[in-house]
DNA sequence: TAAAAGCCATCAGGAAATCAGATAGATCAT
DNA sequence: ATGATCTATCTGATTTCCTGATGGCTTTTA
């Protein structure tokens, strides 16, 4: 291989414009160049590629396949060179999303689905995890981005942002005391166990690093707290308790016909949850990661 | 686009071997050459590629991206130097053929499918015509290469070879007298209108340019000529006379309920007709055509 | 801990390729 | 027939590219 790029580039002008003298007008160089470099060119590839017994060279069959040939090779390096540019103005080669397990599906596939075609050549990784593996991920840049529900503490240098809001429904199990009811008064719920969703489990969310976020609302005194609303909506089913729950949750078609809904009567304002996407202080703010941010957003919020 | 392809290949080599070092002793250059091409490379991209900071260079996740890009451009400027190679030791750029229309349809089709596979990038014209369009369009150059059945006058340009050999079958109407017959004697169907074909048509095939090729056997003193197996077939399920076909022509599901077999008794030996492939004597002598004619004889055959 | 080996960046000088401009021969249009 | 346009080729100058050498740095070895 002895050939090099510019005498593609000669190759193609002198096909496209029908001399030597036209491409080497178009390319702002002297005709004996263009003239040069073909035959060169012709000399490393064994082939006759135009034929020059009339007064304007004409390809030849063999000059129209390589015409092809280096058509898109050259495509190739345009393909390079524009994604060389987008890197270099800061277009993310790589991105990991981490998103809590219990998000609803279909905006996230959709979200991914554009971004599969509009950023082809993106190496996306995909983790789902629980509650609290999420901002666990993204601290330590094993994630870009993380997606989950809000949660009262997070690390100081991981930064927030809310982008969506749920709307919740409160759930008992079919065959609950409480089932039969059209609608109950929050005196009533405070009797039975609530099920929360709680991150870190156990802990006393009141230290230092603690960011906004409003905790989930705990209606009764009788408290068990879990990291996943899968795990909630399946202890609900057992009867254990009642919980708050995002609505998807409640129509996901594993509880639906095991849990009943319950309205309540004296709630101050509809129950929902917020879904925020975190980022590192200092990563996580390429164009891609932006544009997936105002996705997400929108997709859920529908 | 500054960048040329030695500096692609010093990339590649230097993310394989993982040293500029080792890169140059595998290309067979100077430390240094590596050293300044990729550092060049890296200017014009406006990237950096490589992590130096440790004692052996480590692409970066921008580098990763460029070599992915790099890899599949000299990928198509391999396929560019084959292309060249195959096209330099003769090998078809296009290939025109030209088909009796009425050659049996399956063994045509699956030659041609195998040469897509095995020769992606051949431009190939494939001309459905009648008995007299072959040859004229393999002479004056319209189609490389012809596949016809045999027949007794051929320009003097062209070169015949014959390929294959089919079995044919006596057919008559449904509803002809003859239907009936186990078997017919010769001296039966020569009180019959027989159908044969013939070309060019009506003519005194004693000319001068004559060539081989047993002209179709005329078993009737009571003859009509036509240029197609398939007008004969339609004449004959007319009930018109009775003709020769070939085995495929008699099965065609068209004609099948139309027509009748008819075995022939006292005929010296099985009725067949040679299938030819016809070319200008000096062209159609590729590597693509070569196969190609090895191949049609071999399915045609069977 | 010190020396040795390996790696990279950079520099200088020479080899090679490339380029522009000029020229001559051929073809096409008028 | 003539002028315009095209291609191939030559020449000298410019640029690019390469090799070999050198010094600084990191890793491995003694």
């Amino acid at each position: 291989m002895q050939w090099n790029l510019d005498q593609l580039v000669c190759l193609l002008a002198a096909a496209d414009s029908g001399s030597f003298s036209a491409a080497a007008r178009r390319l702002g160089k002297a005709q004996s160049a263009v003239s040069t470099a073909i035959a060169h060119l012709e000399l490393d590839l064994g082939l006759t590629l135009f034929d020059r017994r009339r007064h304007t060279p004409v390809l030849t069959a063999e000059g129209e396949a390589m015409v092809l040939e280096a058509r898109e090779i050259l495509r190739q390096c345009d393909q390079l060179d524009a994604r060389a540019n987008a890197l270099a103005s800061g277009e993310e080669s790589r991105l990991t999303l981490a998103v809590d397990e219990a998000l609803p599906y279909p905006p996230l596939m959709e979200a991914l689905t554009v971004l599969a075609e509009r950023w082809p050549a993106l190496e996306l990784s995909l983790l789902n995890g629980a509650q609290d593996d999420i901002p666990s991920w993204v601290a330590d840049g094993t994630a870009d981005l993380g997606v989950l529900f809000s949660q009262p503490t997070l690390p100081e240098a991981l930064s927030v942002r809310q982008i969506a809001r749920l709307s919740q429904t409160a759930i008992v199990a079919a065959d609950h005391p409480l089932a039969g009811e059209r609608e109950v008064r929050l005196s009533t719920l405070s009797r039975h166990r609530q099920l929360v969703v709680a991150s870190p489990l156990g802990g006393t969310p009141l230290g230092g690093t603690t960011q906004g976020g409003h905790r989930p609302a705990r209606l009764s005194p009788r408290v068990w707290q879990l990291n996943s609303y899968y795990a909630i909506a399946e202890l609900v089913s057992q009867g254990i308790g009642w919980a708050l729950v995002p609505e998807h949750i409640a129509a996901y078609p594993m509880y639906r016909s095991l849990v009943s809904r319950l309205s309540i009567s004296d709630l101050p304002e509809p129950a929902s949850v917020d879904v925020e996407l975190v980022r590192r202080r200092a990563a996580g703010r390429g164009p891609i990661a932006r544009w997936l941010e105002s996705e997400l957003s929108a997709r859920l919020s529908r």
